[in-house]
DNA sequence: CAGTGGTCTAGACCACGCC
DNA sequence: GCGTGGTCTAGACCACTGG
């Protein structure tokens, strides 16, 4: 695993390591920077760099002639956790769907705009109910262009995560989302789907998905229910 | 302006002003490193640096063996924007408020573990009924610890933020908000308040916002009105 | 190939917290 | 005063992109 990682790296993987093993508890200090000189053989910037990326995820605070120390909250969770698959891994329950929709469709504008894509090229659209522990969470429908990842379609998203077979196929790495969110009352056949009702209370999550470089991935719609969903977001 | 700030944030300065300035558009490249080294007479790595930080904060993202460019989404509105004042300043329209309750008052079991209170440790409690153009759009608690912030009871938060409160007389400094989001039926008298009915849809977020230290400051609940009110935030 | 970003070195001086 | 993090230098070699 160590293999070529650049040395920083490496010295993150320690520091974290050290927190989740409990060496470094919340609250505490890690090494000092001086001290993780003299540990990895390095000269000071490369350790710095190291505590950097920590820093910026949100797992580590430095105090000026103090110290670094571990953050008290944990927002391991809610960084890189795209996709619903990822999330109900995170808290501890079985994700699955049922396939409701899945073809290759046309555009609507928004949709356009959201993936910028070209005249006349077409989508993905992949719409599922998705179950944690069996239980209705969510009705989803994510859109991909067709023409960048035509491989994908007609593959069993039944259990197996969209944003794995994303990076898996297409070696893309996640950046940001863009997520717009309201509170919706959900009425018709997605409700029923959903809450087993004609209508019920629903989280709308619209989201676009970037990969590191920018580019538009995904567009997706999700109505969440309501009372048994929560989103947790950080905001820096 | 640039009295002693460091070179670092001197040169992001510059490129955030030429992104700004529309010197550097969407999805341009900016001054490549060396460049920035010749035109600020700095090493490569302070240049770099600058980079950093404004990759960081999503203003602009690197391809290796080619260059750095402007990002395509506008990012700058979903950082650093706490509070409701803040928020609607930012869309354009004039937020306002009507208090609804100002007390001392004693927290609860989640409010002493939000803020991380002491024993008997009490609470500034304020609510309030957020207008936009003088339209109900949310009923907000935020409660603040009483001990630490005692100055700001009895102070006027009909139209001025909280937060500007808390930086300009404490000088805090925001760190990362925690943001638990839901929808939610809202019914009794806050329905009334926000949507003229007995019930209606709401959009529940429940946020702790913590100081660069990771402090907790605030603990927050705000239902906002689920049809005219979205939320716009970041993941990365 | 030249130019870009990615990583790294071995030092330096400063500002700050703590004892 | 000593150790901490905050900033900075003037180089270096590598990996990648582009023409």
């Amino acid at each position: 695993m160590t293999d070529d990682a650049p040395l920083f790296r490496v010295i993150a993987s320690f520091i974290r390591r050290g927190i989740q093993d409990g060496e470094y508890p919340s609250g505490g200090p890690v090494p000092s920077e001086t001290e993780l000189c003299a540990m990895f053989d390095t000269s000071r910037m490369t350790a710095r760099r190291a505590i950097d990326e920590l820093v910026t995820e949100g797992l580590l605070y430095r105090v000026q002639g103090s110290g670094t120390y571990v953050s008290h909250i944990e927002l391991k969770k809610i960084y890189r956790t795209h996709g619903f698959t990822h999330n109900m891994q995170a808290l501890g329950v079985t994700p699955s769907s049922r396939i409701l929709v899945f073809e290759v469709a046309e555009p609507d504008g928004d949709c356009v705009q959201a993936l910028q894509l070209g005249a006349d090229e077409k989508i993905i659209l992949l719409k599922r109910l998705r179950l944690a522990d069996l239980e209705p969470m969510a009705v989803e429908t994510v859109r991909i262009s067709y023409q960048k990842f035509q491989k994908l379609y007609g593959r069993d998203f039944t259990s197996a995560s969209l944003y794995d077979a994303l990076r898996d196929e297409y070696g893309l790495e996640a950046g940001y989302s863009r997520q717009r969110i309201n509170a919706h009352t959900l009425t018709g056949a997605d409700a029923v789907l959903l809450f087993g009702r004609k209508s019920g209370v629903a989280l709308h999550v619209r989201n676009i998905d970037y990969d590191k470089n920018q580019i538009p991935i995904a567009y997706a719609d999700s109505y969440y229910h309501g009372t048994k969903y929560t989103l947790d977001v950080i905001i820096k």
